[in-house]
DNA sequence: CACAATTATTAGACAAGGCTAAAAATATGT
DNA sequence: ACATATTTTTAGCCTTGTCTAATAATTGTG
């Protein structure tokens, strides 16, 4: 995946967002229904239609009425920049301004828009080129090209498995707080002890601390690695 | 200048740009005329006078038709809180990311709308407090509070003064990129030699290295301070 | 001090990006 | 398979921020 032929593009803040939304939509779903954007954009129905519309006039994606949009390869190049840009001012904030991984989010949806190819580069070249955002979400490189990683989800595992947390899916603040005031951040180990059938929760045992519980809503959301 | 009551504002960007132009322009000139912010700006002088309509609903400023506009508190405490935050991200640029000083003006005039306080407050202890920017121009600190100095232009010198340049007036790109290759800089400690009246021309001779002449134009825009 | 030049405002248009309500197309359940 | 529910699009309206052209006010000059 290249990005070439999106450095001249001008995009608006709204429209930046869109493309991402399908991009980030299309990864988890398959597919971007015109309801799952317009509830991640808050607007409705009606104007994401219009934005569809003019997204595929500009060919960055193609829109069959009724049938959903999908990106063309310069709207997934620009979606990859976009994310790309989303991530490493995550990383910015957390490792080098001392935010929390829950208090990131919203401004770097902001900082995500400021257009500047250098400055892209030179913030990656001063983060050192990390892979992965405080989230444990992979950050394209300059080209587009993402690191991939063959990862479960935590509620996957059985008892007696010794697993590491490599990334936080649906990364709200909620959750994010409460895996904070239980301890667990990327990198953390487990041990899984015992799965309730009843309510799908699961006991497990970090590597130093005692063992306690956690609801399938969380172990659902946590992406492990062995080890 | 205290900021209170504005953090609950919410401006757009052309908002903000207007209030910042009208700060600087009554800075520099004593008064903000319509036709001098639609130049900054680069918009149309009725576009101005819109705005200066709306922006005086809002009690960011006084509106006298055909008089000109002069902000209020509120609308002082948001330019200046403006100011701060473009001035703090371009000593990040240049002091952390190893941009030059003529290349960071464009993508501040971006990053100065990321509106979080928490981030402005946190990126300045993280440059470590500065009270001045790659220019020499002077950070407002959290309350808008501005270090003075008192300057004087370096083309108000006289043979035999030593001074210290401490700021660049005007910081257009030409301007930076023709003091950079005669190696001047903020804190590059000058002798004037010779002054001539012809055309105000100046003969210089830095601590270090030999003399060479700068053109009223460029001598008119270096703030020094004796030394 | 009159009148020409300059500066600023008003009037009217338009594009972008939102909205609501109505209509159309697709999906679903018996 | 058909009626109903859901999803998506269309139609029409609104606000914001911009423009051009026309008008009004102020300033500078002889
Ligand atoms: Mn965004
Ligand atoms: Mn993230
Ligand atoms: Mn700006
Ligand atoms: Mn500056």
């Amino acid at each position: 995946m290249y990005l070439r032929g999106v450095k001249e593009l001008s995009l608006t803040r709204s429209e930046e967002d869109h493309i991402k939304a399908i991009h980030t939509l299309t990864r988890r779903d398959g597919r971007a229904a015109t309801n799952a954007i317009s509830e991640r954009l808050s607007t409705k129905a009606s104007s994401v239609t219009d934005m569809l519309k003019k997204l595929a006039e500009k060919r960055l994606l193609k829109h069959e009425p009724y049938y959903g949009a999908k990106l063309t390869l310069k709207g997934e190049a620009v979606a990859l920049q976009l994310v790309r840009r989303h991530r490493l001012w995550e990383t910015f904030l957390v490792d080098r301004l001392g935010f929390g991984w829950d208090e990131v989010h919203e401004v770097a949806e902001q900082m995500e828009h400021v257009a500047s190819e250098k400055l892209v580069d030179k913030l990656e070249a001063y983060l050192g080129h990390p892979h992965f955002d405080p989230h444990g979400d992979p950050i394209p490189d300059k080209h587009g090209r993402i690191r991939q990683r063959k990862t479960k989800s935590l509620d996957s595992c059985g008892p007696g498995e010794s697993v590491r947390i490599v990334a936080v899916s649906e990364t709200t603040d909620g959750l994010l707080r409460l895996l904070d005031s239980k301890g667990l951040r990327i990198g953390t180990t487990l041990v899984v002890q015992e799965v309730h059938a009843f309510d799908g929760s699961m006991d497990v045992k970090p590597k130093s601390g005692s063992a306690f519980s956690l609801s399938k809503d969380v172990s659902d959301h946590l992406q492990v690695e062995p080890s």
